[in-house]
RNA sequence: GCCGAAGUGGCGGAACUGGUAGACGCGACAGUCUCAAAAACUGUUGAGGGGCAACUCUCGUGUCGGUUCGAGCCCGACCUUCGGCACCA
């Protein structure tokens, strides 16, 4: 007697069974070939939402799947624990963001059971915990030691509404904060930062990854290398021991044309080249541009301003003596803070020449050019004129000469620039790893001797932003001694950005328990690196950056052996609701769990893969969710109720098994290529098929079993309980999910007839069905006596017959 | 401004390397069951036209043009949407 498809029950039945058996625990000493299959871990703001089941269910039945296929599959969660959000709902509700963190993570915990993932709990890395966040720390020592962490006083990126500063990578490109939309200021700071820019140019590189060429171009954008020169230009005196200022240029084709010299207004030599007589008129610009808000400068639309400082530099290919300007169209961070105005040939420069009147020299001929006044600069390339010696030279060639030459002469040289900064890491807020650092009147900068790790999060330090760390404020934190010399001391009160946990969670899940290191080395030779890693577009040139950086260093000081993280990397699309990502801070997070309880979790999981394709996201719309529904009570229906054959035949139990070989084939290729969508609209005809054949009984009950057993496979990792619940109740042994991947068999797909397309003048006129072995003279006869086709052609003479075998006959006329 | 991705029924989306456009699902309509409704099941469903009918014709993948026996797919121009970078020298 057939019973209903009651997902709440088996569902819980399942999990806990698995659980128990620790069904997806990897071993590190299990035989099978080893993969390392991971999702991003979350934040643990307290709900899971369908957002986080977009990106979490379609990983999941693709490790399923690698699973079921031999692989000794690793497939870890975790909690990304520490961060602003802990410490706003601490100082909001009054709890401590350790209390309010784990309350949250217990919760998540559940709610990601429910969705019956393969996760390996037993390996399960929270970021905010003293023996995870002890080597975050010993990883900033390395990095201090390895001369990759440094402290430095810079203009950082400060958000008033989160009371911190910023890395570059999380102010978005309207210069607002990634985090709460505040738009950021500047400030002179202290601060520590890791050497990302040494790793600029290896970052670049891509080799022996399959990474999406989105996610390449991103990075690659943010990284930004110009390939160009540098160029002295002599002071005409000597000012602070400096005799020359040098530029940046990608142009070094066009030096002859440099009418004026541009420094940036917070160049520390502006003062010292500044005139007397120009020096109220220089004060009083820098003072203006310091009021423009970071928006406002970097605007395109923004007026080219800027006043002469007085000074006087010598172009020393040419000896023209050249005019110093200060505006704020050039930034001291990029280059060398100097540029060389070229107004002919750069389109800033040629409106900044035009607004202040200075020359305009045509040094790269345009085509069809006569000599006379540009209307625009000629960005392009060309014959060099009023060039001295390169004069004739095409410039690309002539920028070759000029640099030969320069560098022949000691007057600049070839080198290449990268819009990357370094990554600023301090953060002045509570709750995140502390910074391992002391400082010592008589020792200066000490490091904490690794022993004394993890430096601990005081609990009782008050969260209270106040634009500097929380720490600051806490005297049994701040006041300790010197590991150098003993005498009293202050440990540095700022504390990591999140970003540096998530640098190598990922090598943490292989040795959770390990307490000699960050990792067992071993171990991470074991598994490392990931072979296949899901998540977000959004952390393109934050995490995913960042995170191969970080594993460069750790390859360059010792600790690993191999240079990159992510083997694959694919990025699901996001799920959206009215217009923006589902998260919590937006408050438009729509909750699984009643859809759970209504048609359960196999349903809910593959829904979310049915939307569409995984990479593309799309708008939550909960309509379509009960055909997922529908289609997984007619599976248990038409598995349990039974079969009874009434009229068996051979050509029936063959149609059968041909459709069973394709869904298989075509239903592996699905999911090895993330094609999730198409792979359960497949799994659904496969479905419809066997109902029918049910109704007929034209297949024998092996046939029938065997297609029943297959479709269940098949279903596995998609809707992992209820796979198991109808393995069971077919009279399989626990469990579907240890048993092997169903192959097929290519012979067994092919059909034997086909439907022959006939065309005339490549317009369809008729189908016919005819033997998968027709030859072409036969299907031109075929195609020729259809009497469509003849209405079609009528008495015009055929011009031409294409055949497209095993396709289409096309008669053109 | 530069770079990249994408535009297909009422909706989400299929369509392998140029070869039957609209798979699969939602919705809608009709039917079965029911006192009725819901659920479930069955059928129809791109638009327009012709025919009593089996059927048949025309149009149709953002717009315009091109290549080809044949274009959703390739090429050119444009429109729209989304994403990245942007005074980066």
């Amino acid at each position: 007697m057939a019973s209903n498809y009651v997902p709440a029950e088996i569902e819980k039945k399942w999990q806990q069974r698995w659980s128990a058996e620790g069904l997806y625990e990897a071993k590190d000493d299990d035989p099978r070939p080893r993969r390392y299959e991971l999702t991003m871990f979350p934040y643990p703001s307290g709900d899971l939402h369908i957002g986080h089941w977009y990106a979490m269910a379609p990983s999941d039945v693709h490790a399923r799947f690698k699973r079921m296929q031999g692989y000794n599959v690793l497939h870890p969660m975790g909690f990304d624990a520490f961060g602003l959000p802990a410490e706003n709902a601490a100082i909001k509700h009054g709890v401590h963001p350790y209390i309010w963190t784990m309350r949250n993570i217990e919760q998540m915990r559940a709610q990601l059971r429910s969705m019956g993932s393969m996760y390996d709990w037993s390996r399960e890395v929270v970021s905010c915990q003293p023996e995870y966040y002890r080597w975050t720390q010993w990883f900033f020592l390395k990095f201090y030691e390895a001369g990759l962490a440094y402290r430095a006083e810079a203009p950082v990126n400060w958000c008033p509404s989160c009371q911190t500063v910023l890395a570059n990578e999380q102010v978005l490109a309207n210069g607002e904060c990634e985090r709460c939309g505040t738009p950021v200021t500047r400030k002179e700071l202290a601060q520590w930062f890791f050497r990302i820019t040494k790793y600029a140019d290896e970052l670049l590189s891509y080799d022996g990854l399959d990474w999406s060429e989105r996610l390449m171009t991103i990075q690659r954008n943010w990284i930004g290398r110009s390939v160009g020169a540098e160029i002295a230009f002599r002071l005409e005196r000597e000012v602070a021991g400096v005799r020359e200022l040098r530029v940046f240029t990608t142009r070094p084709d066009t030096i002859f044309g440099v009418t004026f010299v541009v420094i940036a207004p917070e160049h520390p030599l502006v003062a010292h080249l500044t005139t007397p007589e120009r020096k109220a008129e220089v004060e009083q610009y820098i003072a203006w541009t310091r009021r423009q808000s970071e928006i406002e400068r970097q605007s395109t639309e923004h007026e080219k301003t800027g006043v002469f400082i007085g000074s006087y530099v010598i172009n020393q290919l040419n000896g023209a003596r050249v005019p110093i300007w200060t505006s704020d169209y050039v930034l001291l961070s990029y280059g060398t803070g100097v540029v060389m105005g070229v107004p002919a040939h750069d389109t800033r420069d040629f409106e900044f020449a035009k607004r202040y009147g200075v020359d305009i020299k045509v040094v790269v001929a345009p085509p069809d050019w006569s000599g006379g006044e540009l209307a625009e600069a000629y960005l392009g390339h060309g014959t060099m004129v009023n060039s001295g010696q390169f004069n004739g030279l095409p410039s690309q060639q002539g920028a070759e000469a000029i640099c030969d030459f320069m560098e022949q002469k000691g007057l600049g040289k070839r080198t290449v620039t990268y819009r990357i900064r370094d990554w600023l890491v301090s953060r002045q807020r509570y709750w995140g790893a502390p910074i391992p650092m002391v400082y010592c009147d008589r020792c200066g900068i000490v490091p904490v001797p690794e022993k004394d790790l993890p430096v601990l999060l005081p609990p009782d330090a008050e969260f209270k932003p106040t634009g500097e760390s929380p720490l600051k404020y806490c005297a049994s934190f701040v006041n300790t001694t010197c590991p150098a010399c003993g005498g009293p001391a202050r440990r540095e009160t700022d504390t990591m950005d999140t970003f540096m946990c998530s640098n190598w969670y990922f090598i943490r899940y292989t040795s959770p328990g390990y307490d000699k290191g960050p990792f067992d080395p071993e171990k991470v030779r074991m598994w490392m690196p990931v072979n296949l890693y899901t998540g977000g577009i959004e952390h393109a040139v934050l995490h995913l950056l960042y995170s191969r950086f970080f594993v460069k260093a750790l390859r360059d000081i010792g600790l690993v052996k191999f240079s990159e993280p992510f083997i694959k990397m694919f990025n699901q699309g996001p799920i959206v609701q009215g217009k923006h990502k589902m998260s919590k801070s937006r408050g438009n997070v729509v909750a699984p769990d009643q859809y759970v309880a209504e048609v359960g979790a196999d349903a809910v999981r593959a829904y979310l893969m049915f939307i569409g394709p995984w990479d593309q996201g799309g708008e939550w719309n909960d309509s379509g969710l009960v055909g997922m529904s529908r289609w997984l009570n007619r599976v248990w229906n038409m598995v349990t109720e039974g079969y009874q054959p009434s009229a068996v035949g051979t050509e029936e139990e063959k149609a059968l098994r041909r459709m069973a070989h394709t869904s298989i084939k075509r239903v592996t290729q699905d999911l090895e290529a993330f094609r999730f969508n198409t792979m359960l609209a497949r799994l659904m005809e496969l479905t419809n098929y066997l109902g029918d054949v049910q109704e007929a009984g034209t297949v024998s009950v092996q046939a029938w079993d065997e297609a029943v057993e297959r479709l269940l496979l098949l279903l596995a990792p998609s809707t992992p309980h209820l796979a198991e619940e109808l393995w069971e109740r077919t009279g399989h042994a626990f469990s579907i999910h240890n048993r092997q991947w169903p192959g097929w068999d290519e012979e067994l797909t092919r059909e034997d007839e086909i439907t022959l397309v006939v065309q005339v003048n490549g317009k369809l006129r008729d189908r016919v069905t005819v033997s998968a072995s027709i030859t072409e003279a036969e299907a031109r006869e075929v195609a020729l006596g259809r009497e469509r086709v003849r209405a079609h052609v009528g008495n015009k003479q055929v011009r031409r017959l294409v055949y497209v075998p095993g396709k289409l006959v096309n008669i053109v006329v």
